[in-house]
RNA sequence: GCCCCAGUGGCUUAGAGGCUAUAGCGGCUGACUUGUAAUCAGCAGGUCGCGCGUUCAAUUCGCGCCUGGGGCUCCA
């Protein structure tokens, strides 16, 4: 919608003859007032026809505000096409003109609407005060993508965004043993982490100067970069990068076909005129990418909760199925304020692990929970990382459940903390979050565990119960490990902390890009290395062979810079004793081993892994510098 | 989105209202064939983030935009 708005003294118009055959009726031809007007030419555009009534519900509120400031009653609105170089159908315009001029009225306006598909001659006279000449454009499309959804009003509930503002909670500390302590009054002396990340939540201290310190890691580590052709907060992945991720993406698959998940995948995009994510859109104070087919509006997924909800909704399901587990690893859109974004902890564009397990009943939902808490610790638990827990959690939901909060709190085995919330502001009434504290005592939230109560009749997923009646579920919403480059991020932020310790930071050897790299003393022996690489290929294990032309103390720092875990200079001597010379980056020591033993070794360590191959040329002097540094 | 800070070859970086804009790493060429964190020499590589303005003159000053970081807000 495009408007021209002048305020003047006094206007009139006549009605010539019609510009279209289906132009409106008239009763009279001629207008013509003396008095002051707020007169709006209005062009409704293309953009308008994904929302006619929202459309007109904002352009009513410009021309109420208009007219509000320049404290005039009287308002003639005035279909005037020539603003656009995109106009909507006539009928779209004619009904939006309609409903503004009818919004109008109902706010008490003098309205006058010039009749709408007619060549008129007019007459007007503007003001001349600043006010009085102005111009609006709406895309109402964009307005939509906000969230800022104008049908609100006639609907039954609120925004998230507006609930969450109203909300109030109280944060607590439950022990082990199931004693509840106000945040204030517990004592953290044992619990240094613990209190960090209550600090970040509650008193919501973050002062940091400095970027965080994952951020030059990922870059000379080569695992992930920035893309300045691209928007804010999406990163491209060159091979290093790509080889942990797609192992991280692999555990965490493999883990959910062990639990009896159904592996899927599902659409990027979705319309937002669909009506069950209409409503749930609502609800999701985040913001989204909007993506143009034609003259639809879709968005870009901020989950894989839609996918698998309209999935679910269509499927046959008994009760002889639940919990029935869905899984996908689901790349994600969130378009996140400019200032929110940061490195890895917080981006546009993410690969989410999401499993919605679909569940009977409240009982039910607290088994499950417990069952994923163990897949949620072991998965933590690979990451290497420390890590704290909170719940979130409904008042009612909570003084009904107290013993299986108790339980839950003895389960995870240390301390964790407890907010309660008086009102549900969200679809859920129960989440879990497994955070990390990094290097800045910033907490970000890695794996999450949620019970649904309002999905499931939204969306219409119904299971067949025993009495052969449908029945509405409930649904955990799961990250089973957390977003991968959330992971990364933990990672990296762990490594640079027990850096500061004076330890040698490390990836985790299981995702670690490169686990063993082979360094030839002089080029006869490349060969020979070669042969070596084959064994450890079949093994699973990722290598490569620094074939280049350099000192052995430039392809030991060259490695080192890297992180591998394990660097083998092969000369001679090992060619003829058939031993490796391997250094250790953990154990920062220099072993002599057989080929078979370090492969041995290797795999005890990563036995849960699914194999992931190294995905770029094993040597070295085949491989394109991306950020690396040598 | 708002407020603050920054942006110099691929990377890290020196510099100053003016004359041919530093240096190291990396790359290329040559020599060396190397034993556990940097071999030597030479060469190439820059519209000093983009646009507009101020000025005789702008990479340097001002404004706007883009990108990154920090704060607010918010989240996997």
């Amino acid at each position: 919608m495009r408007m021209l708005q002048i305020h003047s003294d006094g206007f009139s118009f006549e009605a010539k003859r019609k510009a279209l055959k289906n132009a409106e009726d008239l009763t009279e031809k001629v207008y013509k007032t003396e008095d002051s007007c707020l007169v709006n030419f209005i062009a409704a555009e293309t953009s308008d026809e994904t929302n006619v009534t929202g459309a007109a519900k904002t352009t009513a509120d410009m021309i109420a505000t208009a007219a509000e400031e320049v404290k005039e009653t009287n308002i003639v609105v005035y279909p005037w096409v020539h603003l656009s170089e995109t106009p909507s159908k006539p009928s779209t315009a004619m009904k939006l003109l309609k409903t503004v001029t009818k919004d109008l009225e109902k706010r008490g306006f003098n309205v006058v609407q010039v009749p709408f598909g007619w060549y008129k001659a007019f007459a007007i006279h503007c003001k001349g005060h600043p006010l009085a000449e102005r111009s609006k454009v709406l895309d109402i499309s964009k307005e939509i993508a906000k969230a800022a959804d104008v049908d609100v009003t006639e609907g039954e509930d609120l925004t998230a965004l507006q609930a969450e503002e109203k909300a109030t909670s109280t944060f607590y500390i439950m022990e082990t043993n199931g004693t509840v302590t106000a945040v204030k009054d517990f004592n953290f002396a044992k619990y240094k982490e613990l209190k960090l990340y209550v600090n970040y939540e509650t008193a919501k201290d973050r002062t940091a100067q400095e970027p965080p310190p994952h951020i030059e890691l990922m870059k000379q580590l080569e695992l992930v970069d920035y893309e300045p052709g691209s928007d804010a907060g999406n990163f491209r992945w060159p091979p290093r990068g790509l080889t942990l991720k797609k192992a991280i993406e692999e555990r965490v698959t493999s883990e959910m076909v062990d639990y009896g998940a159904h592996v899927l995948q599902t659409p990027l995009i979705y319309d937002y005129q669909h009506p069950s994510l209409k409503s749930y859109l609502q609800r999701f104070p985040s913001r989204q990418y909007v993506v143009k087919s034609g003259d639809h509006d879709f968005f870009a997924r901020f989950s894989a909760c839609f996918g698998q909800f309209l999935l679910a909704s269509q499927a046959t399901i008994s009760h002889k199925q639940l919990p029935l587990k869905l899984f996908e690893i689901a790349p994600s859109y969130r378009r996140e304020q400019r200032g929110e974004l940061a490195g890895m902890r917080r981006l546009r564009a993410f690969t989410m692990p999401d499993i919605h397990e679909i569940v009977a009943d409240e009982e039910m939902a607290k088994q499950s929970v417990m069952n994923q808490i163990e897949f949620v610790e072991k998965l933590m638990n690979e990451l290497e990382v420390s890590y704290e827990v909170s719940f979130r959690v409904l008042r009612e939901f909570y003084e009904r459940n107290t013993s299986f909060m108790e339980k839950i709190a003895k389960r995870i085995g240390k301390p964790i903390m407890i907010e309660v919330f008086e009102e549900r502001y969200a679809y859920f009434v129960f989440k879990g979050e497994w955070n990390v504290v990094d290097a800045q005592n910033k907490a970000g939230c890695l794996s999450t565990v949620q019970i649904d109560v309002e999905n499931g009749e939204r969306f219409k997923i119904t299971y067949v119960d025993e009495d052969g009646k449908d029945k509405y579920p409930l649904i955990l919403h799961t990250s089973p490990s957390g977003a991968i480059e959330r992971i990364l991020y933990g990672v990296l932020e762990q490594a640079y902390k027990n850096m500061k310790k004076g330890q040698v930071p490390h990836l985790p050897l299981w995702m670690t890009p490169v686990q063993v790299r082979l360094a030839p003393v002089d080029d006869a022996i490349v060969d020979y290395c070669l042969e070596i690489g084959k064994t450890l290929d079949e093994a699973g294990i990722r290598y490569e062979i620094d074939d280049r032309s350099q000192t052995v103390g430039k392809k030991v720092r060259s490695a080192e810079k890297l992180w591998i875990p394990y660097i083998a200079v092969i000369g001679e001597i090992e060619q003829k004793s058939g031993e490796l010379s391997i250094r250790r980056r953990e154990l920062k020591d220099q072993v002599k081993m057989s080929l078979g033993d370090l492969i041995r070794e290797i795999q005890n360590k990563t036995t849960f892994a699914p194999k992931q191959r190294l995905l770029l040329p094993h040597l070295v002097s085949k491989q394109a510098i991306f950020s690396r540094e040598v």
